[in-house]
RNA sequence: GCGAGAGUGGCGGAAUGGUAGACGCGCCAGAUUUAGGAUCUGGUGGGAUUUCCUGUGGGGGUUCAAGUCCCCCCUCUCGUACCA
């Protein structure tokens, strides 16, 4: 037999067994209880990378751990495959997307299986196919029917280079997420999703995501960004308008000292209208919408602005407040208008100071001794108010109650709650997406396609590269006729956010073939929750965000009873090389191929769990990929030898009860190890720690051989001791190097395939330690130690730590004040 | 600014308030080998050296006992931002 181990050639082999076996495919007959295990599913840009290795390697082993572990486990694969990069590869290589997509597919099909990944691909989909898609527009449909999917003309972030329109949340500090280039603003007629409507109940159910990262609920709560305060109505003469302003500090009311609106309100150019201000402020409009998104939201931008020439009264003091254009408010929250207290809040402080405008302190703080003029805004809600007529002498918290109480009563305002969320625009003027299932009619204006009709298939073979969306030159496509009035009429030509696809794929692995609905009730009920969802960070707000949303809307059209998709969520770190993410850009990639052509994919999936935790990025490092191949080098000689020499074993179970110090050892290292390794991975997938206890218990069992012809009753005890030693090494390592361990089961004599084993539970007698070491303290500091039997009581370890002649030494006569037993670890001797 | 996380040997990283540095890499020594590689054995925080001192970003504190808990500060990473 090889004494090698040689993963070129067991690896293909095992792959090949598990496919025709059909090990991973999941079956609903069965009452063991539900496991569901997804990764996040990759674009198919063609090849996989180490990022993916990582992941996938991640999710396979709780996939593997939990199905020897008694659980039906649901691990599916898929492909986002429509975006951006198939268009750009088709206009380059003269290919269409759908074939390089495909083709793309097939390659990162084979990388996976090469790494032995435990998928069951029986239910594989992809987001770029008819049967896929057609549920995205059955979706669209029943979203618009619930005025959940509404078009509007807004203001859009545009990108130039994508030529199409991009979502709040994937522009990146005035970038377009994708390209970098920087995002302008256009006014389109686009399709919206109403994810505002669920703004309350996406905020409220963080709570509930017990299982997720706190960061990544931050992340959520931030993007959400509730504020509870108060709209009150200040009011122009003349003309004569209202201005509603909000604000989430009405205890400042009495502050106010101007006022500033957004310079794109609607509003501004009635106030402006005729003063002779007029040509300033227009000036000053006219500059500051030409500036980019990046300028805009550029982090030192100096606070600028122009007075409008009008005055609004305060509704409490009556007080005529300047109206001034400022740079900084922004007419997408709150009402576009604020009030302004410089004394109170740092922004309004810096724009007064720059244009000498007046501060009125309100809030007089703690210590009494605020006085003007200030230098810096006093801006937490401690103190006391001051010059606020009735509300004078109130705690800020209280007032701000009241005050609120006071402008309802008296009808000048009312509470309001805002949110930072803005409605999804979904609208993308691309080619290879989904196509959006809308007609419009001259007559009936728009109209849903009907659902018999789906789905809209996404043309084949047009010419791309020609800018703009092709869809908008296909005659084919674009005519047909109203499904109201059958009047000649015309498709819709915009595509849905690739968003749209990875917002429900989780739904659709519970019943990939499905035809008549996008989710059968009741297999998506078996399945959902995910229980383990892993991923990368990146998707924190985007992805994660749009999946919870869908799930909700799925629900209330009552095709499942689960309110949240992922049960518990794993972010892993990324894969980084000489201290910087692997990039093509900066020629630190490593490529898997290679690896596992080298290698194999046991060493490949067992580095990228062991080199760090998940959760932090992993620093490659080729030394550690060495390290990880020659520790399964060592397991194969040592199994390889043991199969070998292996001794016939009666199989009646062996009596341990009286044996030798040496097989008490080796039973207590193996069932530690099982609680170790099971442990690790069931509490907070500790990957790393899991694997150092296997290497710790490899290097255990290379130092006791096992008894080749045992004769004596002893003998007889170890040789059965060390046989499942081994045996339970390849059961614990077959989560992290499956083809490995497949091997050395079958070398072992053992029916295929361990993958059919159950995991192992460890005896707790045998893990109980026959004597411990006790540490001696003097003084909190280690002097000493000594050896006592397990189980020795408190008084007789101080006794014998007392008696101990280096004890006395180190007392040296002193008075003993007290001491502390720690059972069956150490005394500390306080002198 | 705000929010989250992190700071431990030469490196990746371990440590329910109770022996800091598990495991791996690297390095050193030895064995084997014609040699190299591979493999095996032993050692490896720093400083002294026999029985000691010191050490987890810095400074305080709580405790018999602190990498771990509390307070202040520094540095780094990620996220986010004129949100009224």
């Amino acid at each position: 037999m090889d004494k090698n181990y040689p993963p070129r050639e067991i690896e293909p082999r095992w792959q090949g067994f598990w496919e025709k076996q059909h090990t991973f495919k999941v079956s609903e007959e069965s009452n063991q209880p539900k496991y569901y295990v997804l990764e996040m599913f990759p674009y198919p840009s063609g090849r996989i990378h180490m990022g993916h290795v990582r992941v996938y390697a991640i999710g396979d082993v709780i996939a593997r751990f939990k199905r020897m572990r008694g659980y039906q486990v649901l691990h599916p694969m898929g492909w986002d495959a429509f975006g951006l990069p198939a268009e750009n590869a088709a206009i380059k290589n003269k290919v269409p997307p759908a074939k390089w997509t495909d083709q793309n597919i097939a390659a990162m099909q084979d990388q996976m299986k090469a790494l032995g990944l435990s998928f069951d691909w029986e239910r594989e989909v992809a987001t770029c196919k008819p049967e896929y898609y057609r549920w995205n527009q059955w979706l669209f449909i029943k979203m618009f029917e619930r005025g959940l999917a509404y078009r509007k003309e807004a203001t859009v972030n545009w990108c130039p280079d994508c030529a199409t329109v991009l979502a709040n949340e994937q522009v990146v500090e005035g970038l377009c997420w994708r390209c970098d280039s920087a995002v302008t603003q256009k006014a389109l007629k686009q399709w919206f999703f109403r994810i505002t409507d669920y703004a309350e109940e996406l905020l409220s159910a963080c709570d509930t995501l017990t299982g997720w990262p706190e960061r990544v609920l931050t992340m959520q709560r931030n993007w959400i960004g509730k504020s509870q305060g108060v709209e009150v109505n200040f009011t122009l003469e003349d003309p004569s308008e209202t201005l509603k302003i909000f604000t989430t500090r009405p205890d400042t009311l009495f502050g106010v000292s101007f006022m500033s609106i957004a310079a794109e309100h609607p509003l501004l150019p009635k106030i402006i209208a005729g003063r002779k201000e007029a040509p300033a402020v227009e000036a000053f409009v006219q500059n500051l919408l030409e500036q980019d998104l990046t300028v805009q939201t550029a982090v030192e931008q100096e606070k600028e602005g122009v007075f409008t020439g009008a005055y609004a009264t305060n509704p409490l003091t009556g007080d005529k407040i300047p109206i001034w254009v400022a740079n900084f408010v922004l007419m997408g929250y709150g009402t576009g208008i604020v009030m302004a207290v410089p004394a109170h809040d740092q922004r309004d402080f810096e724009f007064a100071q720059k244009y000498e405008l007046p501060v009125k302190l309100v809030i007089q703080n703690e210590t009494g001794d605020l006085a003007l003029p200030l230098e810096a805004a006093h801006t937490d809600p401690t103190g006391t108010l001051v010059d606020s007529q009735q509300f004078s002498g109130l705690a800020p918290k209280s007032a701000q109650e009241k005050i609120m109480q006071y402008v309802e009563e008296k009808g000048l305002g009312k509470r309001e709650t805002h949110y930072r969320l803005r409605d999804w625009g979904i609208s993308r003027q691309r080619y290879w997406g989904t196509p959006i299932p809308m007609i419009y009619c001259e007559n009936c204006g728009v109209v849903p396609v009907p659902e018999s009709d789906l789905p809209i298939a996404l043309p084949q073979d047009l010419p791309l590269g020609e800018g703009g969306n092709p869809l908008l030159k296909d005659e084919n496509f674009l005519n047909t006729n109203c499904p109201k009035c059958n009047a000649p009429a015309l498709r819709e030509s915009d595509t849905m956010d690739t968003f749209v696809d990875s917002s429900w794929y989780f739904l659709r692995y519970a019943s990939p073939k499905e035809t008549e609905v996008p989710v059968n009730q009741g297999l998506a009920n078996r399945w959902m929750p995910v229980d383990q969802y892993v991923g990368g960070i990146e998707h924190a707000v985007l992805h994660l965000l749009y999946a919870r949303f869908f799930t909700k809307v799925v629900r209330d059209i009552g095709l499942i009873n689960i309110d949240e998709p992922f049960s518990n969520l794993l972010t892993q770190g990324m894969v980084i090389k000489d201290g910087a993410k692997m990039s093509k850009s900066k020629g630190n990639v490593v490529d898997p191929n290679h690896l596992i052509q080298t290698y194999g994919a046991d060493t490949a999936r067992l580095f990228s769990l062991f080199a760090a935790p998940p959760e932090k990025d992993l620093e490659w490092s080729d030394d550690g990929v060495q390290g990880s191949f020659r520790f399964l080098q060592r397991v194969w000689r040592l199994v390889v030898a043991f199969a070998e020499s292996q001794p016939a074993l009666s199989s009646d179970p062996v009596d341990y009860s009286s044996t030798s110090t040496r097989v008490k050892n080796l039973r207590r290292l193996t069932h530690q190890t099982i609680k170790k390794v099971s442990s690790d991975i069931e509490e907070g997938y500790q990957f790393n720690t899991a694997i150092a206890a296997l290497m710790s218990f490899y290097n255990g069992l290379s130092k006791d051989d096992a008894d080749k012809a045992p004769s004596s009753a002893e003998a007889l005890q170890h040789a059965a001791a060390f046989s499942q030693a081994i045996n339970t090494l390849v059961i614990l390592l077959s989560p992290f190097a499956p083809h490995l361990a497949e091997s050395l089961w079958e070398i072992l004599g053992k029916p295929a395939s361990i993958m059919d084993v159950k995991w192992p539970d460890y005896d707790k007698s045998a893990i109980l330690e026959e004597s411990i070491e006790v540490v001696i303290q003097i003084n909190g500091k280690v002097r000493h130690r000594f050896q006592a039997e397990a189980g020795t009581v408190d008084a007789v370890l101080q006794e014998r730590a007392l008696a101990d002649p280096k004890t006395i030494s180190w007392i040296d006569g002193k008075a003993i004040r007290k001491v502390f037993v720690i059972k069956g670890r150490l005394v500390n001797i306080v002198i």
